[in-house]
RNA sequence: GGGCAAUUAGCUCAGCUGGUGAGAGCAUCCGCCUUACACGCGGAAGGCCGCAGGUUCGAAUCCUGCAUUGCCCA
């Protein structure tokens, strides 16, 4: 056999393996105690309002990130001794949602619009009645301590209520307004957008240089370039930069717009850069921002020649009336070419807007809309942020933000799909039928209205429009108490504590629940928001469908278990950076979980004794442990209070592992006294409830098991534990004597020499520190393999040496030992030591430093030195001795 | 074009407001089935802390410039 069978293997011992599975049975008895509810009462509160799925959503690994973080915070501000609610719920999700249900029913061969609205709408909450519930219950598989009777959805009657509520308002106060303007509309969603749901994307296309000849000037024409020609159809002019010297002579004159003969005149505007193409640009003010803005200016008319299902309306001409956006691209270059009036075309690389929603090309159109006016909503919201009262975490999220509310532009508010928040606006037929303005038969009102409050018609018909769903997503952290209504949960657990949520959506939905939460709540929503990465793949890439390279979490869950997971993710979760979702890092924790399970086999076998006070330890190596202990918790602490899980979880892995299994699981195995069982269990005991917030399953599960009769049933109904207890001597000496056994140990493993041949210390330091030695010779033994500790001057010759500040050690070995190696070793040693010593005596002789450092520094550098000294000193000596 | 972040061991990353003999996990090498754990234990090796300046008694840490990468905005 080729490798050799672990001893697991071939005798199929007993397991104490971690295997995962016991979650769900763990979670239920949470959920049927209702240990997530919250009800106000005279505590501080502690509250998060979920970051809502779309009812389309299936659990991601962003998702397991985003509810892990908003997890740990729960449960340790619950452990901590707050009153914690944390409001779960999902969002409607209006054309993520549509479109879901759309491509379903194309597969049955039908479409919305034959079905109609009001079929449509009943498939669609059919739908939702089926899966829109998944996303939650697969919350609970995570472990989140949601409280599960506040749940909320943003089209229940609350949040509908709040939606009409707000839109009413904002109107009333002149801040909703209907007009024609630019937008943005994407043809395959068949919707307006607004400006933050665009998003761009370089592309390699083309860039078009056509001839518009002058008219009456036969033979002369002006060159523009563009991205677009098929926009061409719709230009009401051409314009160049007023400084360009090169064109100045063009301005004023008019062109003839090929193809369609059209007379367009040649205008300066400084929004045109003279650097691209030719200088010269197109104007088409219907489909183009910066075309818009110069038709403004410049009094232009606005000819739509594209519609909303991106075909070429009549007025693109005859010809093109009736072809999709791309075939007209084709047909007109082909023309311009046939013609003469195409000069050339250069390939380009340009950035193209897309939807956010579908990905297909956005086009800019003229339309007539619902806005929400912006800049006194964000008036209020910046000023929040400049206060203080709200921060970031990290705070370099606040710049770019405050640059985005600062710039902030009216928002389009209508929404042309069915599937929402259905506009409180209605229309009377008759006011409209006598003008035509944009306000003319409007009626706003929470309730349909019988009829027109104007000439008393009763010809009225409600705007088929919905909202966009960031207007109802806005209100969420209101809406979940139950506003407008002051019910006692809002007036306890709003503004909520933090907001969990990662970078993209800082525009769409934390800028606006902060305006609407200042305007309605009469609040801030949050005042912290801790903003996390993006889970990537193993080689840093996002995560798409479309890549094939997304890991479900749930599969994870049920391979590595659900406290893995979790642990893995918060590890990660630096603040500001983005993780990756690796098989590594997953086994890593669930490795970690074993340790876990495991040393509670060992803390288990120490019986049940009652728990002690850990200011009454008394053995150095309990001393040791309780001053490890409180050092532990405050750096958790610390981690949590500043939004900085992956310290949290790191902090935890170097207590648990590093010290309390490595170190003092090690001696109290040793049995020959020294340890308190009781402070075993005190400390492990604790130690869990520390941990708990990321690893709720496993804590839990053991602490079932090692609780006392005068415990809480559940880990969740804890107390936090105090840091207090320290006791700095036995820190250092435990130190000490790890770099004694550590120091023996390396002779060992240098020296090949056998665990079973057993070996003498012989230890000269002085008497203070020999006493400590002697009461600890009991796991320096056995932890080192040694047959006895013995003090006196070292034996010279035949023997291995090493020194530490404050001892030298021997170790007999004289069959084996190569002198000539030990005396290398020795050498090297002191010269690296040396190294460091001449750096302090330098600093320690500048005069600049004792003045300008701290005594404190300086103090520490002179020990520093000593000790450096001292040891160098002890190396010394024992080569000397090695040439005796 | 503007802004923000990142750059530390082979890989993934810690290292907070200047003072550590630069750390961890994984991977590597050596030795171990030591009665909680081989999902483990012990030991080792591995770093011009992106580059160039500057501030300082002292810089991985602060400042400036540059390079590379990523993200956001236009």
């Amino acid at each position: 056999m080729w490798w050799r069978p672990s001893r697991s293997i071939m005798e199929n011992k007993q397991t104490t393996k971690y295997a995962p599975g016991f979650e769900d049975a763990i979670y239920k008895t949470w959920e049927e105690s209702k240990k997530f509810a919250g009800t106000p009462d005279g505590r501080k509160a502690f509250s998060i309002a979920i970051p809502p799925p779309n009812v389309t959503g299936r659990l991601h690994m962003g998702h397991a990130l985003n509810n892990t973080l908003q997890d740990i915070l729960i449960r340790s501000a619950k452990l901590r001794g707050m009153n914690v609610k944390w409001a779960p719920g999902t969002d409607h999700g209006g054309i993520a949602t549509q479109n879901v249900v759309e491509k379903e029913l194309a597969r049955e061969g039908k479409n919305r619009l034959d079905m109609g609205r009001e079929e449509f709408l009943r498939r669609v909450n059919e739908w939702k009645q089926l899966y829109g519930g998944s996303i939650l219950e697969q919350l609970k598989k995570l472990g989140c301590a949601c409280d599960w009777d506040n749940i909320h959805f943003t089209m229940d009657e609350t949040c509908s209520r709040a939606v009409t509520e707000a839109f009413v308002r904002l109107y009333e106060e002149g801040k909703i307004y209907r007009g024609h303007r630019l937008i943005n509309h994407c043809v395959r969603c068949g919707t307006a957008l607004s400006d933050i749901e665009v998003e761009y994307k370089d592309e390699m296309g083309k860039l078009w240089y056509i001839r518009y000849p002058v008219a009456g000037e036969k033979g002369k024409w002006l060159v523009v370039a563009t991205t677009r020609p098929e926009t061409m159809l719709g230009d009401t002019a051409v314009a160049v930069n007023p400084e360009d010297a090169r064109l100045a002579a063009f301005v004023g004159k008019t062109l003839i717009l090929p193809l369609t003969g059209r007379k367009i005149p040649v205008v300066a505007d400084s929004a045109v850069e003279a650097a691209f193409g030719t200088g010269a640009v197109k104007v088409t003010p219907a489909h183009d921002f910066t075309d818009f803005d110069i038709g403004v200016r410049q009094k232009l008319a606005t000819i739509k020649v594209i519609d909303e299902k991106g075909t070429m309306t009549p007025l693109a001409g005859a010809e093109f009336a009736g072809l999709n956006r791309y075939e007209a691209r084709k047909k007109v270059c082909a023309m311009l070419e046939e013609q003469g009036f195409l000069e050339k075309t250069e390939e380009l690389k340009h950035s193209v807007s897309v939807c956010y929603r579908c990905g297909e090309a956005i086009e800019p159109m003229l339309s007539l809309q619902w806005f929400l006016e912006m800049k006194e909503l964000a008036a209020p919201a910046i000023k929040a942020l400049d206060d203080g009262r709200v921060r970031f975490y990290p705070g370099h999220f606040q710049k770019p933000f405050l640059n985005f509310l600062g710039e902030i532009r009216d928002w389009c508010l209508s929404r042309q799909i069915w599937w929402g928040h259905r506009l409180p606006v209605y229309y009377c037929r008759d006011c409209q039928s006598r003008s035509s303005g944009e306000e003319a038969g409007v009626i706003v009102s929470a309730e349909k209205p019988s009829k027109c409050p104007v000439c008393g018609s009763a010809d009225i018909f409600q705007d088929p429009d919905v909202l966009d769903t960031w207007f109802s997503s806005g209100m969420w952290p209101f809406e979940v108490f139950g506003w407008p209504e002051k019910t006692p949960e809002l007036e306890y657990y709003y503004p909520t504590s933090v907001l969990v949520t990662g970078h993209e959506i800082l525009y769409l939905w934390v800028a606006r629940m902060l305006m609407m939460g200042i305007k309605f709540a009469g609040d801030i929503p949050f005042s912290d928001v801790y903003i996390h990465g993006i889970v990537r793949d193993r080689h840093g890439k996002k995560m798409s469908k479309s890549l094939g390279n997304t890991i479900d979490p749930l599969k994870v869950t049920s391979k590595y278990g659900v406290d893995s997971l979790r642990y893995s993710l918060t590890k990660q979760a630096v603040p500001g950076h983005d993780l990756l979702a690796a098989e590594e890092n997953f086994i890593a924790s669930r490795n970690f979980m074993n340790k876990i399970s495991n040393a509670a086999v060992v803390v288990e076998r120490e019986g049940f004794e009652a728990v002690v006070d850990m200011a009454k330890a008394e053995s150095l190596a309990d001393r040791w442990i309780v001053s490890e202990f409180s050092s532990f918790i405050k750096s958790a602490e610390d981690a949590i209070d500043s939004y900085d899980l992956a310290r949290y979880a790191r902090v935890m892995w170097e207590f648990f592992w590093g010290s309390f299994c490595d170190w003092y699981l090690e001696i109290l195995k040793l049995r020959s006294g020294g340890i308190s069982a009781g402070i075993v269990r005190r400390i492990f005991r604790e130690t869990l409830i520390v941990m708990h917030p990321v690893i709720p399953f496993i804590t839990e599960k053991i602490y079932g098991r090692i609780k006392g009769a005068d415990d809480p049933s559940s880990i969740m109904d804890c107390a936090w534990p105090s840091a207090e207890v320290s006791f700095p001597g036995a820190r250092e000496d435990m130190s000490a004597i790890f770099e004694l056994i550590q120091g023996l140990r390396n002779i060992r493993s240098r020296l090949a020499i056998p665990a079973s041949a057993p070996v003498r210390i012989i230890v000269d330091t002085e008497e203070a520190f020999a006493k400590k030695l002697s009461e600890a010779e009991y796991f320096i033994l056995p932890l080192t393999r040694a047959e006895s500790l013995e003090f006196g001057p070292a034996p010279g010759s035949g023997a291995a040496n090493f020194a530490t500040p404050f001892l030298k050690c021997s170790v007999p070995v004289s069959d084996i030992i190569d002198i000539k190696a030990e005396r290398a070793r020795a050498e090297l040693e002191i010269e690296k030591i040396e190294e460091h010593t001449a750096k302090l005596e330098a600093l320690l002789t500048n005069s600049n430093f004792i003045n300008s450092a701290s005594a404190d520094v300086v103090e520490q550098k002179k020990e520093l030195l000593a000790n450096f000294n001292s040891k160098k000193e002890k190396t010394a000596e024992f080569l000397r001795s090695l040439d005796a």
